[in-house]
RNA sequence: CGGGGCGUAGCGCAGCCUGGUAGCGCGCCUGCUUUGGGAGCAGGAUGUCGGAGGUUCGAAUCCUCUCGCCCCGACCA
């Protein structure tokens, strides 16, 4: 392809909405351009991106026997009826009705329509097991579209979906899931975690998600080096780190007039806020009850939802009906309240509220002066130590690349998607659904792999192999030999990219650096003269001077491993 | 949805406080020169100053409303 003839609109100057490097490396090398919030349209370059990570999605999917569809993107209401979400998803799901007057939404995701497929046409055992996927668009009305590609309102996703008899079968799907993606992002030169997540909206009971390492990212992860462990802070367990002391205190009120939160009566105090207890009190569906975190700890909401379901923060007013004294002067003594606890504060010896007003109670001993049932509630942080191996854990930023959930019946029991077994019994398929956002995976590689220059492509996701820069197209040995080369690389099939415009050397450097070929052919009169044309390494800048036929050989090899 | 910021030429910005014929750099077009890291000279084109209403002799500038975009938070199958 030569250069004048495809698409690039580079820019010198990133414009100024742009914040993530992948988004102001697209914008300034003329990838993507933005519609409007969250609306990207990509340009040839992008789409030449997008459409390598595509292949290789397909290789894997089919290598695992999943077989490609195509569903609509615009869907009846009542089937999104039949399993809840019509009404459990709110204002981030795109709806319409159509000339007839009937409720119509936009997929933003495919388990109602490919399980109603399945409903009507797996009948017996022998059909299954299933695998199938399509990549397409999904839309979402996100409350906040940001980052350039890495949020948006409609985006591509590959989603499958697998079908089995029971949960053995679905172990085997989401197995072989797993290891399709693994190989998907490694083949796309990404660094990646799988690790543990909640299941959120989806439901089902076990998930992963694909996560790919970068300050850009959404998601905090926790990681142990020391035995693999990695999971979303959303679910991560950890044990704080630093048990307090053991002080010998004794049971006793100490007056803290005015003093509230945990920071204002540790400073009063001067005692550290790992000898707190931080008592919150909630209101849940069997009405209020405790929260128990240690002083230096946050409250973890998701964590707590999973045990008590759900649950808000009383009213100032409510607290005091409930336990006669203003919050700020709760503790976990003295009350016969419902307690979750944090595994945190098991042990040692504490301050807390006397549940008295103005008065903090100080020598506190958890399971002697108060019972509570024990949970995992705090959010994991820096420096807490492995649940598993009790090394110290790692947290990191970390952009969701995929994610692989297991379903079980939750969409084919209402949806009615039911086999006949072998005793002609009629059995509920059990489902798994998997996820890729292709475009995440582009700026995930972006964010990775980038420098002042611009972006650099793993080989495998690059809109083209190579590029050749000839300095000057005038020259006419520099003409002829760029051409040579030219030919030749097509003739092997090899991707390549061809500046052929009439700029100087300096503007189609910078341009070959922004848009980040991984490989670049520098063909000068200069150099030219000495019987040499150079290779460069667009990530390493190292340059190779070999003779013409030499050049052409190698680069013929580079072209064919690329692929 | 809460908080903050910004809308002036394709991109980056100044002008606004203190109202008086809309500017700079880059890019773009033409010509000549130049050709190993965003060239030089000469000439040229480009604006509903986000939109609507108001104040005023006069509004990019002041007032009111509104729309859009970005960032932080909440939310996120």
């Amino acid at each position: 392809m030569l250069f004048s003839k495809i698409f690039i609109p580079t820019l010198r100057e990133a414009p100024s909405e742009a914040e993530a490097v992948s988004h102001v490396l697209m914008l300034r090398a003329g990838y993507v351009r933005q519609l409007a919030a969250g609306l990207y349209i990509y340009l040839p370059l992008a789409w030449k991106v997008m459409g390598k990570i595509n292949k290789i999605i397909r290789e894997e999917m089919d290598a695992i026997g999943a077989q490609e569809i195509s569903m609509p993107s615009l869907h009846p209401s009542e089937i999104w009826q039949k399993t809840g979400r019509w009404d459990d998803i709110g204002e981030e799901m795109f709806r319409l009705s159509d000339r007839g007057g009937r409720d119509m939404c936009l997929g933003m995701t495919h388990e109602e329509i490919i399980t109603w497929l399945a409903s009507m046409e797996i009948r017996s055992y022998r059909g299954l097991p299933q695998i199938w996927y399509q990549i397409q668009a999904k839309f979402r009305d996100e409350a906040r579209p940001k980052s350039g590609v890495l949020r948006t309102r409609e985006f591509i996703m590959k989603d499958s979906y697998s079908f089995d008899r029971d949960e053995n079968g679905l172990e085997e799907s989401y197995k072989k899931h797993a290891e399709a993606y693994h190989r998907i992002f490694s083949r796309c030169g990404l660094k990646f975690y799988q690790v543990e997540s909640d299941p959120g909206m989806m439901g089902g009971a076990t998930a992963h998600e694909f996560m790919a390492p970068s300050p850009a990212g959404e998601d905090t992860i926790i990681l142990c080096k020391k035995c693999g462990y990695a999971a979303n802070i959303e679910i991560a367990k950890s044990t704080p780190m630093s048990q307090p002391p053991q002080e010998s205190w004794i049971l006793e009120d100490i007056p803290t007039p005015g003093k509230r939160t945990v920071d204002e009566v540790s400073g009063f105090l001067k005692i550290s806020p790992i000898f707190f207890i931080k008592s919150l009190v909630l209101i849940g569906k069997e009405g209020p009850f405790l929260a128990l975190v240690r002083g230096d700890q946050e409250l973890h909401e998701k964590k707590l939802q999973k045990i008590v379901g759900d649950f808000r923060p009383a009213q100032r007013d409510e607290v005091r009906n409930i336990l006669g004294v203003e919050a700020g002067f709760i503790g976990p003594h003295n009350n016969k309240l419902r307690k979750i606890a944090d595994i945190s504060l098991k042990d040692g010896i504490y301050i807390s509220g006397a549940n008295k007003e103005g008065f903090h109670t100080k020598g506190i001993k958890p399971s002697v002066h108060f019972e509570a049932e024990w949970h995992d509630i705090h959010v994991a942080g820096e420096g807490d130590k492995c649940s598993k191996c009790s090394e110290e854990i790692a947290l990191g930023k970390a952009i969701e690349i995929g994610n692989i959930f297991k379903l079980g019946t939750k969409y084919s029991k209402p949806l009615k998607a039911f086999y006949l077994d072998e005793k002609g019994r009629e059995i509920p398929i059990i489902m798994g659904s998997y996820g890729i956002g292709p475009a995440r995976i582009a700026a995930a590689a972006i964010e990775q792999n980038n420098d002042k220059d611009g972006i650099i492509w793993p080989s495998s996701i690059a809109p083209f192999d190579m590029e050749i820069i000839p300095l000057n197209m005038e020259d006419a040995e520099v003409s002829r030999i760029t051409n040579q080369f030219y030919n030749e690389l097509i003739k092997e099939g090899i991707d390549v990219l061809m500046d052929d415009r009439d700029e100087r050397p300096g503007v189609k450097f910078k341009d070959a650096d922004l848009i980040g070929i991984p490989c670049q052919v520098i063909i000068g009169g200069r150099s030219l003269k000495d019987g040499f044309v150079e290779i460069k390494s667009r990530k390493t800048k190292e340059v190779e001077k070999l003779s013409v036929d030499v050049a052409i050989k190698k680069i013929k090899e580079i072209g064919i491993q690329g692929r």
